[in-house]
DNA sequence: TTGTACGCGTTATCAT
DNA sequence: ATGATAACGCGTACAA
């Protein structure tokens, strides 16, 4: 048998009221009152059963995360950020693996309405009109995190996807390099796919190097396997490429293996800069030069700003967070020869 | 305002109980009635409440996961085949980090006590005598992952660590190696740490190689860095090793790296394996022979396991999962020389 | 300061 | 076949 309140204000010979009342700080009980009830918990090893407590106060201390397709590893770093936050704040989290499908997300989101969350946080991925309007419905709070809506306006946390990749382009650029090529994730991916490749041609532009689209090759997505595959196609079109930006550290790696296949010297004969900084990064070889996301203080972020719009009941600001180049040693600098 | 399963009744003309039968197909209703009020559930979309759900029948559709301290790429995999097989069974999961603390640990216990949880999956860690009381007296069932115990009868899913590692020392063995050293995770870690020695130790004995304690050397984990530090100590300690058993993927990666910088050719002069088969195996250069935990199944199964305890209300068997070993080409064969 | 009683949304028991 | 109602464990308005 669980023991519950009442126990507790039988045991303490007051009423489940008061007790309530000292669980949960109400004033009303006097400090003699408190000690007593408060030995009786003690003694009882009662604990609060938060079911009941959600049923009324409409507060589960559960929050909801929907996560698209994407590489795990990026998301792991993501994920231990809002999952920290969240424990932290006495609350836990539900992780729904969308797989980037439709039908599984709107699934998904009506698993956390039924399971009555106190928030959602939306991962990575375009925010769809239905899913909007399922959460608008379910009058709860929601933030947008590695993503954004132009569509609606919810509060969001990211980097500027864009200007990484101008940034990363332009390190590039300023070690000498000319002839850069690129392999993107899915242009069609409004979030990390074309703002990506814009920044990159943006970059080029600026410097007044010549570019086409021919010098962006792209796969379906940002795996190391997609990376391993785009890359012979890109060098065998510009042969002369001395330098690669790659979407996402996985498509780095796979160049540097497919590179590696090839006998083609990394950065010797080509130089690598990754996106992400994710683990793996530095367990490269050479280790990857990358331009670093704040992966867990946005998860971090998002998670706060999902308890401000909880507590408060009101929206909040969206938060941008900065990059930075991480320098290891995959990109040769050409004005030191 | 949210829609109850009053509204349906009212709209319905017929009871909540009535309501209440259709929902849980329990007898008690006729066609006519089940399509009328089948119809009304669809007009107003109505979904019941998990929680009140929760409240009167003990179960919350929701299990807990809890996790030690280490590599979470390797984590991840098992945590998919966890959580996926958990939402096709219409549950939810809570994934708890303990950091391997024990405070920690019974403060998520804790948590998962008040949040009623149906099961717990427990994993990788030494299951400590508290925490198996605290689940006891909390009465839902348990299954351990990746580790086993001795001192209680709990069911558990694992892979056989010693034989596992036998099996890759006698890979090196069969491919010709006889100098071999090998760099263990803790080998206080009664489930991963000393058993993989055993195994090591083992197999060269079986082999009459002679071996002493200072073949393996030990850091305090099985990350990267560890292997990145142990590496120069035990190539120093015996310069003529021509392989190394990695307690870890990650271990092994380390070893390659650190290789390459003191400019030791990987497999060449020296061959490698890992253990795991994590993601990065294959991205490394060259690409990480390793024997394989088959890590997804494993959660699969692990959950499996808890439904099947919660549904039958019955113990289960354990489950010992065979290993393999992957090869790619860290490891060079010395018979084809 | 303290207690009584109702309600949260659902399932289960007992009538009808 | 169906409905009224207690119960699940807790919070809270209201009364005392």
């Amino acid at each position: 048998m669980t023991i519950t309140i009442k126990d507790v204000a039988k045991k303490a010979n007051v009423s489940i009221a008061t007790v309530s009342r000292i669980l949960n700080n109400k004033p009303g009980y006097s400090k003699e009152t408190e000690k007593k009830v408060l030995e009786v918990i003690d003694e009882l090893g009662y604990h609060p059963n938060s079911i009941a407590r959600g049923l009324i106060s409409k507060r589960t201390h559960t929050i909801g995360v929907l996560l698209p397709k994407i590489s795990s590893m990026l998301m792991n770093e993501v994920i231990r950020g809002i999952e920290d936050t969240t424990h932290q704040n006495g609350s836990s989290v539900i992780v729904c693996h969308t797989e980037s499908n439709g039908q599984k997300t709107m699934q998904y989101l009506q698993l956390l309405k039924d399971k009555q969350v106190d928030g959602i946080i939306f991962t990575s991925e375009r925010l769809k009109e239905e899913y909007y309007q399922f959460v608008k419905k379910m009058e709860k709070p929601m933030v947008l995190l590695s993503t954004e809506s132009y569509d609606f306006s919810i509060p969001f946390v990211k980097v500027n996807d864009q200007h990484a990749a101008y940034t990363a382009t332009e390190y590039l650029i300023k070690k000498g390099h000319r002839n850069i090529g690129m392999i993107s994730g899915n242009p069609e991916d409004q979030v990390a796919g074309q703002p990506r490749i814009n920044g990159f041609l943006q970059a080029m532009n600026n410097y007044q190097i010549p570019v086409s689209h021919e010098h962006v090759v792209s796969e379906d997505g940002f795996s190391f396997e997609d990376g391993l595959k785009a890359f012979p196609r890109l060098i065998r079109q510009h042969p002369d490429l001395t330098a690669i930006f790659a979407a996402s550290d996985e498509i780095a790696l796979g160049v540097i293996s497919a590179a590696y296949e090839m006998n083609i010297k990394v950065p010797d004969q080509l130089s690598v800069i990754g996106y992400d900084n994710i683990n793996i990064a530095q367990m490269s070889i050479p280790p990857l030069t990358t331009v670093a996301q704040p992966l867990y203080d946005m998860g971090e972020k998002a998670t706060e700003m999902i308890f401000e719009m909880i507590e408060k009941n009101q929206t909040v600001e969206s938060r941008i967070f900065s990059h930075q180049v991480v320098e290891r040693k995959s990109v040769k600098d050409l004005n030191k020869e």
